[in-house]
Order: structure tokens, then sequence, then C-alpha cells
DNA sequence: GTCCGAAAGCTTGTATGCAAGTATCCAGCC
DNA sequence: GGCTGGATACTTGCATACAAGCTTTCGGAC
């Protein structure tokens, strides 16, 4: 009974609906339809029904039954929960490697690095992609990698509000001070001033909401 | 499009699924076979497949194609971040109650009464319903109830192993008593002292899991 | 007795057909 | 013109049939 495992429809269809969702090529709201998607992705109905159902169990799409199903609109409520559960997480990983005798925070250091890069190149999927892999890096040094997964679930509806405001540069430059800052202070073991840091790093997407929602009032619920 | 949800049979399944798992009807590692479990539910295999990979999903069951699927074994690793998970968001919630002026913790008092009566007349099951509404409600009470979801997804690994070491009329009268200084450290705004407590409290499940690996050798991994 | 191989019986993955319910649209009526 | 009613077309939920692959077992050869 080996582990590998073979592309399953199943998982293809799921991996391409949440980064549709994510990246609002399927707008919160937007209609689905199970035999509309099957076709286009030219498969049957049943893959992207458990599909559908995972999408569900991660709070991303609505399915009423004989009516149909919608991606989800963007909660307030999560957005505000999915700050929380994130910020709380971070600080606590801070603190967990802060609590280290030695801190090698070489690999934070590369992140940095390839994020600059990628700003300077204004390759946008680049960037977020080395924001992404900045997170997870401090909860993998921390030693609970898995910690770092039960964030991502929540903060899909973060990613969407983040989506919303692409692509400011002045914002983009912001995020590569903050994170700098952030990685100096884990580096320097000072709790105080990450959990500072992290705050207002974790508050700062929850800062546009307003505005977005009163340009995209569709987008929204709560 | 009301969202009025009618009994969907594949929800069922699920939540059967997830309740056997969780209470060691359906031990770490027994074979599940879709066929199976769709004639033993009498229902077809479309729904229990659906509910199955919402439990892949989950981290519950592991699944591979043509081969089988079985139900996860206990993870070490799993357990160790349901619980840095758990206490790092409980001792956050904690903080998010202590910062307000006022502390309303009726609602709590009343839980602790309902777990200490279910602990006299040797209730388990309301036991250990109070346990779980009592850490809830201290999510809801400082207005994130649904970080305690993030919570409950990984701590399913954790409930497995508690549930290994039923019952323990000592370890439970241990629980109600450290649950009861949570509660008075909350009403006082101690934070330090509730995180200690949280802490400490988040920790003992965990205690018994070399004693109880070694008995149940099979039932682990990692 | 041992080993090799083929076939049968499992498993999950996918496609399709049918059922039940809802929204929509259009025709007929007032 | 406005409204009502029914048929139609859509939706999802469930069951079944077929396909592909792995494991096991049983029979035969050595």
């Amino acid at each position: 009974m080996r582990d590998r495992a073979p592309a399953r429809t199943s998982d293809r269809v799921y991996d391409e609906l949440v980064s549709a969702i994510r990246d609002l090529r399927l707008v919160p709201g937007a209609s689905l339809s199970e035999t509309d998607l099957a076709e286009r992705l030219h498969v049957s109905r049943t893959p992207v029904r458990e599909a559908i159902a995972r999408l569900v169990d991660a709070g991303l799409v609505r399915v009423v039954p004989q009516v149909g199903t919608r991606v989800g609109l963007i909660s307030g409520r999560d957005v505000e929960e999915a700050r929380f559960v994130r910020e709380s997480l971070e600080v606590a990983a801070f603190e967990v490697v802060c609590a280290r005798p030695v801190r090698d925070v070489a690999v934070l250091r590369e992140l940095l690095d390839r994020q600059e890069h990628s700003y300077r190149t204004e390759n946008y999927d680049a960037f977020f992609a080395a924001d992404e892999a900045l997170h997870s890096e401090i909860f993998t040094l921390s030693g609970y990698p898995r910690a770092w997964q039960a964030v991502q679930r929540m903060k899909l509806q973060l990613d969407r509000l983040r989506r919303l405001a692409l692509p400011d540069a002045a914002a983009m430059r912001e995020l590569i001070d903050e994170h700098t800052k952030i990685v100096d202070a884990l580096e320097a073991g000072d709790l105080p001033a990450g959990r500072s840091l992290i705050s207002r790093h974790a508050r700062r997407a929850l800062d546009l909401g307003p505005s977005l929602r009163a340009q995209y009032p569709d987008y929204f619920t709560d």
C-alpha cells in the first residue's frame, strides 16, 4: 500500500477552483453550475461534485439543493476571524522561535531578497508566492509547519480581499519593509517588537476593507 | 434562493463517520470500504465518496487509489501541532476577553456546574459535551466563535487520544478543577495566570501519549 | 516442497441516468 | 397593460454501471 498518488481528476478540479476563486477569476457571488463546470473542464459531474463538497467545507462556496451553487461572498466576520487566527498563531510561532538560543534566519533573508527582486521586476505572482513562503517558513522554523495550513484555510478570505486591491506598488513596498522588520526582530529575539509588527502586518489587509466594500458592494456580506 | 438546507445523505454519512472515528468505533488504521459502508448505511457509494473526500481534507482518513481507504493513524506530530494551535488560540481569546472592562462569566459558571453534575452522575458523554461547550464559549465571549471551529478541526486528533484513555475519574476531577481556575482567572482578568493554566491544560492530553502509544502501538505513527 | 504465473476478487475513479425540486418564461386571461 | 398559471428548462442529490488497477490466491510446473 504505497502512498503514491496519481493525478486524480477530482483534485485537479479542486485546485483549479480554489485558485480561480482566490484570484477572483470566479468573483464572489458568481453562479457555478456542475454540468457547466464539468463540460468546461472536460470531465463528468462526479469529480466536480466531490471538489465542490470540499469547497463547501472550506467555506468558499455555498450550495443550495435544487437551486444552485455560488461562490461565497466575502464575509466581514470571516475576514476578521481569519485575521485573529493568523495573527495569534504567527505571534505564537514567533514566540517559540524567539525562545531558541540560536536562530538561523538565513532562509528568511533569502526569501526577502526574492520578494524584493519580484517587486523590482513587477512580477506580482512571484511577489505573493514569496510572501506566502516567508510566512510559511516562520511556522516551519517554529516546528509547527502544519499550523500554517490551518491558517491558510481561513486566510483564503483575506486573500480575496487583498486580490481586490491589486496591485499597489506603495503597499507592496510597505509589505517588504514590514517583513524585513519582522525578520530583524526574530533574529534579535525581540518578542514585544515582533508581536507589535505582526499585529500591524496582519491588520493591514483589513484596513482596505471598507473602501473595497464600498467599491464592490455585491462581493460582500455581513 | 433560500438557504434552508434539507437533510443531505452525504452530510449524514459525514457526521456518522466523524463521530465513529472520534469515538474510536472505527479505530485508527481500520479499513474502510466504500461499498461496505454504502450498504451498511443503506445508501449508494456516491454520498459515501463525498463524505470520504471531506474526511481526507480533515486528515482523518487516508485513501490510496485502487488499493483502499483506511482510518488515519494518530500522528504524534499532528497531535503536537493541534496542541500548539489550540493553546495559542485559546490564550489569544483569553487575552481578548481580559482586555474588556467588564467580563460576564455567568455562562461559563453555568457550564462548570453542568460539568460538575455530569461528573457526579458519571455521565461521560455529557461531561465531554460540557467540556467542549466551555472551551467554545470562551471563543464566543472573545468575539471569535469561528476560530474555535478551526481548533476543532485539528483537535480531532487530540480527541482520539483522549478517548483511548477513558474514563479516568481522577483526571476528570482535575479537568474540572483546571476549568474552574481558568474561569476564575478570566473573571479576574489575570492574563499571566490564564496563560499558564491554559498551557498546562492543553498539554494534559499530551502527557498520556507515550503510555497509550506503548499500549496501542498499531494506532500510532510518527 | 517451492516458486512462478495467471486469474479472480477486491479496491477506488469516473461517467451516466434518473429523480425531485426550483426558477423562469411565455401564453392566456382579466 | 398587468397578472396569473402552466409548461419548460434548469438546478442539485442519489443510484448505478463501467473502467482501471492492485492484491491475493490458487493451480501448475519444477
